[in-house]
DNA sequence: CTGTTAGCGCTTTCAG
DNA sequence: CTGAAAGCGCTAACAG
């Protein structure tokens, strides 16, 4: 049904070599050149990409995997990597593994068959053998935020140990020697921030209550079930640090349902900036990652390894989460 | 590099053909069955999807245009037409309008030039348009969420009237007469729950004081912005519908950070029940919005049309929106 | 600069 | 049930 390049050549009389060469980008005779402009504008011909796609070996397209679509904070990293490639020519194939992890292994081999040029993961596992049929095949991978355990691919994460002891240090200046964590351990980014509260609580020579460290997961039900836990210990905890955006919902909502105030009572530092913090009062103090960063630093990496022929060694790179200030700490003289 | 049906050719000493129709379903000895399942697993032969989609004419693959992929509604929606469409068979390609005109337009030849089998949009435009070269290609389209004027497509919306009027309508038996709406005229929904609240309005024969009326733009700014405009008015109103997502998130703002608490001073009713309504304390009354059925329902017409040889009759779908109490209203004498 | 030829990997007639 | 051959729309040598 629609024109394709030999009805250009109906109507220009060119070879299709000729015309193929031109519409990517080769030089023709003015004239022709011309006459080709005219023809494609005419029938509406817009190349088949399946069909070049068969021929030199790239779809342009990369496939892009996530835990899960529906959050916001994957919701944000995917409107600029899909814009970012977008701008370069590439389409965006996304897969929502759904947290699933059976789901995760088989969308590898469904992008693998659909010939994407490249695969971005924010991945559900920390264990990364789920990769492996995308290596065999040779098509490239970068790993975003979440690290793969022992893995040989580029990765772009953040500084999650140093900026939970930031946060951790914010709390202890302030005053605080009560300080509890909610986090997960099963996802790299939990149990590194976790480290990170461990460490500076460690330093400061600060005791920590068995009973102060929540590794449940990054869930809004985790963050709220966890929060009426410690409101509830008989000597609660001044200060809670939330090392993920879900858990940072879950608590506050189970403060605001609580007798307890913030920062009066409670004193709140989070994870991510992306709506919550600023539409709660009192504002949220968080870490808040570079989220655009994350996104364009991971499109950059693909499409470096894509362009380039020979081999690259793997790269890792750290971008570093700032501190936004909120009211949400209580200065304990 | 990977295998193709020439290797399993190579492997078995039977023809391409006799590969290709067994590989699809069709029937071959038991001997050769067996001869090609061996030889497939061992050479770890996947079929070329790029190849089959250039001489089938079906990429197996759908177009996704969405006007904010951030929007957790918008993810929310994502993540079950992903999920099903890939269940049956198809992957998902994703564009993300941003809310760009401009980029609509680009979206549809993008998707078009991909070869996808059909479209599902969540259209950014009142004006259907841009969605004029699609029409004319033959690829089905379907429209989720919001309307588009006089368009010919598949359509799933939900009752916005009707559901905003049973929004009002509770709020007027709680003995509210003095009541606001802050919504968007630009998008079909805003437009139809506009309709909704001057419908339940008039009925029950309530003044509208013009500046009760907020008709600006579906965000979260706009929601915070017009919120504190209605307090500071010299006679705010008791109660205010808030007819989208994002709106709900201003307000609640705005609410939070005056000198107005909620429900003792304001009533509000808000669209939508995604996060906000529950983490907040009070509960917070909203019009819920059937999001996983609109996502389902859209594939499966859109696959419908794909799969049918003669032309369908545009289909109009209307689901129904469903209250979800909570306590966010006070009751009036 | 232009044209001819071959072929990407697969499905699909049409004979056998 | 099986195989030979043609071709989807395009690009990539290679001659001219």
């Amino acid at each position: 049904m629609p024109a394709t390049i030999k009805d250009i050549r109906e109507a220009t009389g060119l070879s299709l070599a000729t015309i193929s060469k031109y519409l990517n980008g080769g030089n023709v005779l003015p004239k022709n050149r011309e006459k080709i402009d005219e023809a494609v504008k005419r029938l509406h011909y817009r190349p088949n990409e399946i069909a070049r796609g068969l021929v030199t070996n790239r779809t342009k397209t990369i496939g892009v995997m996530v835990y899960n679509i529906a959050s916001i904070f994957n919701g944000t990293m995917l409107s600029t990597i899909g814009k970012e490639l977008r701008r370069q020519g590439y389409a965006m194939l996304i897969c929502d593994s759904a947290g699933d992890t059976e789901m995760e292994h088989s969308n590898v081999q469904f992008l693998l068959n659909k010939k994407v040029d490249g695969i971005i993961v924010i991945p559900t596992e920390r264990n990364g053998d789920f990769l492996q049929p995308a290596r065999d095949a040779g098509v490239p991978i970068v790993i975003v935020d979440r690290a793969v355990d022992g893995s040989e691919e580029d990765c772009v994460t953040i500084n999650n140990k140093e900026a939970a002891e930031e946060a951790v240090n914010t709390l202890i200046c302030a005053g605080h020697r009560k300080i509890a964590v909610i986090c997960s351990e099963r996802e790299y980014t939990g149990s590194r921030r976790l480290l990170g509260y461990l460490e500076a609580m460690k330093q400061n020579g600060l005791e920590i209550p068995e009973e102060y460290v929540k590794t449940g997961s990054q869930t809004v039900s985790y963050g709220y079930q966890s929060m009426r836990e410690l409101l509830a210990l008989p000597e609660p905890p001044t200060a809670v640090f939330m090392a993920n955006y879900d858990i940072n919902f879950g608590v506050v909502m189970a403060v605001n349902e609580s007798d307890f105030s913030c920062p009066e009572d409670i004193s709140l530092f989070g994870f991510d900036d992306l709506l919550l913090p600023r539409i709660m009062s009192p504002k949220l103090y968080v870490m808040k990652q570079p989220m655009e960063e994350l996104g364009l630093k991971s499109v950059e990496l693909l499409l470096e390894r894509i362009g380039s022929k020979e081999p690259m060694p793997p790269r890792q790179i750290v971008l570093k989460a700032t501190m936004m200030k909120g009211d949400s700490i209580r200065t304990i003289g």
